[in-house]
DNA sequence: ATAAGGCCTAAGAG
DNA sequence: ACTCTTAGGCCTT
């Protein structure tokens, strides 16, 4: 096994991980405990994921390094995040957790509003995540009309039926299964592993990438409303979902997926921004959260109305 | 280009 | 215990 700390104050902006990974970004990672989403942090649980047949744990802990007795991180700004893996990871959890985006220079290029100042005081800490491509669009494809807790539940199941088990530390883990691998289930199977209507979306959009025919990958060199165009090919994925994924995996800090919550901010907030389509308001409200970094002004504000805090 | 109806299903709300 | 509504929309017409 390798490990490793990272500082956390020498992180700008800090690292608040229980609301990056349960935000309702990533549905790529699992707590140890298993009780994601419920509503109650667990302050040092591990949590687990699987890039390129790599098991990834993390964890957050307060105080300096090797001070047996520092527990709970006082503040999103001190202590430091341990990880354990199959290889040495540190560069892959800065990429996944996005640890050298500088949050505070972030929030403090954000544009004067109330709203947005309050869910970045809320939230300190919290970074986008950036997850792997394939797995990204099928869980945002899993998405639709769905609560984040059961998003998380089917995700892992299909890491659990169509994925390789890798063992760690005696434990077994479960990749987010490849293009190939998810193409070869039928809607039949999804539909009963609790996909609903979206099971025949995984199947086709799997196919169409495990084919060749297209792959999320390639949206990255084209700009950013080209992107989201070239995302909705795959079946199962429009505007919105498209946007979860050029934000959460392709690297568009300007995307700002409209779900429910961004429209009733709109309503309630923007309303000027209200243009009667998805394209015209997204771009209207992009610009008035800050145009560059507008998706992470839209994962705050989604946070803050969801979470109410 | 925009609008309406249908869709799986389990957890919450009433 | 039961019904009704809702949940980070998308596809087809």
């Amino acid at each position: 096994m390798e490990t490793g700390t990272i500082p956390v104050d020498e992180l700008g902006g800090g690292l608040d991980l229980y609301r990056t990974l349960e935000s309702g970004q990533s549905y790529l990672w699992r707590r140890s405990d298993g009780e994601m989403y419920g509503g109650s942090p667990a302050p040092e649980a591990w949590y687990h994921t699987v890039v390129d047949g790599e098991v990834i744990r993390v964890r957050r802990r307060g105080g300096p390094e090797g001070d047996p007795t520092a527990g709970v991180a006082a503040d999103a700004t001190t202590g430091r995040l341990e990880w354990e893996s199959t290889t040495d990871a540190e560069p892959i959890v800065r990429e996944l957790l996005r640890l050298d985006d500088d949050l505070e220079a972030i929030v403090d290029a954000a544009p004067d509003d109330p709203l947005l100042r309050e869910a970045y005081e809320a939230h300190r800490g919290m970074r986008l995540v950036d997850d792997p491509a394939f797995g990204c669009l099928i869980s945002f494809i899993c998405s639709t009309q769905m609560r984040v807790g059961r998003i998380h539940t089917m995700v892992s199941t299909l890491a659990r039926e169509y994925g390789d088990a890798i063992s760690f530390d005696g434990e077994t883990y479960h990749a987010f299964p490849t293009p190939a691998q998810l193409a070869a289930a039928t809607e039949a199977e999804l539909r009963d592993l609790g996909l609903g209507y979206r099971a025949p979306y995984v199947v086709r959009t799997a196919e169409m990438v495990a084919d060749g025919e297209a792959h999320p990958e390639e949206a990255r060199d084209l700009a950013y409303e080209p992107a989201r165009e070239y995302l909705t090919r795959f079946v199962g994925v429009g505007d919105k979902v498209a946007d979860c994924v050029l934000l959460f995996s392709l690297g568009f800090d300007e995307a700002v997926p409209l779900d429910t919550w961004l429209k009733s901010a709109v309503e309630e907030y923007y309303p000027d921004c209200e243009r009667g389509s998805y394209a015209a308001t997204s771009r209207a409200i992009r610009e008035r959260l800050g145009g560059e970094y507008a998706g992470y002004a839209q994962t705050y504000i989604f946070h803050h109305l969801r979470t109410g805090e």
